[in-house]
DNA sequence: CCGTCCACCTGAGAGC
DNA sequence: TGCTCTCAGGTGGACG
């Protein structure tokens, strides 16, 4: 269930171990993961061949490769999101296949592959063009000088650890909003890269209740709920990126959310660790919401 | 604009 | 053993 610090994690590994490779083929095992890629698997694998990889860029929960486009008009990327259970990995040839290899990327020299391992299939490779868009994109300045993303990606909004997310304007967004503050921050449109489990914990340290509503909050309210979600990425990106030495690009999958000790998800019935009142889960959104009933009032 | 429901998926675990 | 059911949740689209 990576969410933006896992998915960091990811791009940091990517950009150290693939970034200045050629691509020599990709070998398609499982052709529903490139159900986003339209013009089909034969596409993806024609594309790709031969183009050597440029950089590794991410926005909230997708990331994306930059390729050489040779004569190509536009600029190319190959797009991943990884979705529930998608990991990507570096690994030497040799390695044995996964259980849930999807797709098999080979480069010239041929010390390692990038796989793309995916037991639910809820994540999606595809080629993708960059497109020229208002707020522009981490990373993707152009030759033209001007911020490019994959149009897929261009109703995601900054996350929080970009530099150019802009505070005062999300803070000003969610109060013109009228709806539940959980629901704003799973909204990728309006902050982007939080998921389930870092949205309960956010929500726990900064003492809110998943349902008060966002017209209700103060500025100040808000700034304290944003520094909580940068803290807890900031601990998760410190407890995973022990990994970037290591010969491998790993979401920890099974385990997940690295080693870092949640305070609130998946402790229904123990102590709050602020006041010690059980920790209650309720059903939102149809989803699991774990919050401390004393701690995180509704108002 | 808002909220709900659903589809997309696999595998673990519970209950019978 | 083996069947059915529930649950896990990111994304995007349909619909009221």
């Amino acid at each position: 269930m990576p969410e933006l610090p896992e998915v960091e994690v990811v791009r940091a590994g990517l950009a150290r171990w693939v970034v200045g490779r050629r691509i020599d083929s990709v070998d398609v095992v499982e052709p529903r993961s490139l159900r986003r890629h339209r013009p089909g698997p034969e596409h993806f694998t024609a594309t790709l061949a031969g183009r050597e990889i440029t950089d590794a860029v991410r926005r909230g929960k997708y990331l994306w490769l930059l390729l050489t486009s040779g004569n190509d008009p536009a600029p190319l990327a190959m797009l991943a999101h990884l979705g529930m259970s998608g990991q990507l990995l570096v690994k030497p040839p040799e390695a044995p296949a996964e259980r849930h290899l999807r797709v098999r990327v080979t480069f010239d020299d041929r010390d390692l592959q990038l796989r793309f391992v995916d037991q639910r299939i809820f994540g999606s490779l595809q080629v993708t063009e960059l497109v020229t868009t208002a707020d522009g994109g981490p990373g993707g300045l152009g030759r033209t000088g001007l911020p490019l993303l994959p149009p897929e990606v261009a109703h995601i909004a900054r996350d929080p650890l970009d530099p150019a997310f802009d505070d005062s304007d999300f803070a000003d967004r969610v109060r013109a909003r009228h709806t539940g503050i959980k629901r704003a921050l799973l909204d990728q449109s309006l902050i982007s890269g939080i998921g389930n489990i870092y949205a309960d914990e956010a929500l726990w340290r900064a003492a809110l209740h998943y349902a008060r509503p966002t017209e209700t909050l103060t500025r100040t309210a808000i700034a304290r709920l944003t520094d909580a979600v940068r803290q807890v990425f900031g601990e998760a990106l410190d407890a995973g990126g022990t990994s970037f030495d290591a010969l491998y690009v790993n979401v920890n999958g099974e385990s997940g959310y690295f080693d870092r000790s949640l305070d609130v998800y998946g402790r229904a019935g123990e102590p709050c660790k602020r006041c010690g009142t059980p920790i209650v889960r309720e059903k939102f959104m149809n989803r699991s919401s774990h919050f401390c009933p004393v701690c995180q009032r509704k108002r």
